[in-house]
DNA sequence: AATTGACTTGTACGACTGCCCAAAAACCAT
DNA sequence: ATGGTTTTTGGGCAGTCGTACAAGTCAATT
């Protein structure tokens, strides 16, 4: 087998992957087009329809790989944190890193958008989605969370995307003034019943 | 002056708006073409670059116009509730109702999308969300909620866009069962201490 | 009846789109 | 060197895009 020659592609592939991530953000899902990544990547016109079936299929890999990156970076150094109650300020004080107009914040937002319409790309977005809330919420049950804590990791987790979507229309929203209710929500007071799915 | 000719084009506005509304939900917002808006308004291509100045100033205008329409019923129908944990209830219950790929949730997520990269748009939209947010907190305030209301709007405005998004992804997901968490949120037991912007 | 002016029509333009493909190039084994 | 694979190239195809505009319709005014 010749095996510089499938070198040579995969790093072509990694420089798509990465040139449609950034575009995305840049000028949104529907506004990627092959030349543009291919101009970024440094290659010929031709070859995303070398590397990949369809220019979807590129957008889908390249965000579906950017995402999966950020989320399990994200969960991980959340579970890592001592209790629910720490974790919840820690979050804020990492989500503030985020203006809701940068790249990774759009990036994620274009994805749930996109999924919206593209079956495939839902699918393993859903996959993500769910297995961080459920890290989340094992995370809270070890923590001595007492109420739901799938019902409270569903609202974290929404709350984080919908956080980051009210962001980029007011970067100066405070989200370290907003600990309160989101400790409130997390601590050790469920005496509320619910059933996970 | 003549004044059906007026009627007339403002009839022929109305249509447009209305097209470009659902279009943006159906196609999304860099999908829309002046052609399907015409089409789908029943009136001949030119016509939108008559009343309008450009495609994206009609997306403007028919997204915000939905927007303001769907935020205060909203927030005004939310605000008739006796307390904040009867509302939290109520709102789970409406919030039920969308699926995250009907027309109206995809179309604010569109636009909060576009508005970081339109101006004029996130103007508009920042206004309309910072109105709701504050009609939910002097609600909240006047519902007996003891701790940082601002704090309290922001979050549940937030949690509330971002279940949006996530029950796009998983239509199985279900609100009424993350009616603890939020409960506990707005319940009269704050005394963690949080300064409003 | 003539004029006005808002509104509508259909077409035209240049630019850009996703995708395709024959040919060139780079690499490997023999 | 020779042949075989894999990757790359650059141009071509058929189509859509936003926008502009001359010509047309129609009710109200003079």
């Amino acid at each position: 087998m010749t095996e510089a020659s499938a070198d040579r592609g995969r790093t072509t592939r990694q420089r798509l992957l990465g040139a449609a991530a950034a575009l995305i953000a840049e000028v949104g899902w529907g506004g990627v087009s092959t030349r543009m990544v291919a101009e970024r990547a440094g290659v010929a016109p031709g070859v995303v329809h070398y590397h990949y079936a369809s220019l979807t299929d590129l957008l889908i890999a390249a965000s579906t790989g950017a995402a999966r990156g950020m989320l399990e970076e994200l969960t991980g150094r959340l579970t890592e944190q001592p209790g629910p109650e720490a974790g919840v300020e820690w979050l804020l004080g990492e989500l503030s890193r985020y203006t809701g107009t940068d790249p990774s914040s759009l990036l994620i937002v274009e994805m749930y958008l996109a999924a919206a319409r593209l079956p495939d790309l839902r699918e393993q977005l859903q996959e993500l989605v769910t297995a961080s809330r459920a890290r989340v919420a094992a995370w809270l049950r070890g923590g001595g969370h007492a109420g739901d804590a799938e019902a409270a990791a569903a609202v974290l987790v929404a709350a984080v995307d919908g956080l980051m979507l009210h962001r980029g229309l007011d970067p100066a929203l405070d989200l370290t003034a907003l600990a309160g209710p989101l400790r409130a929500m997390v601590r050790t007071s469920g005496h509320e019943k619910g059933r996970s799915t």
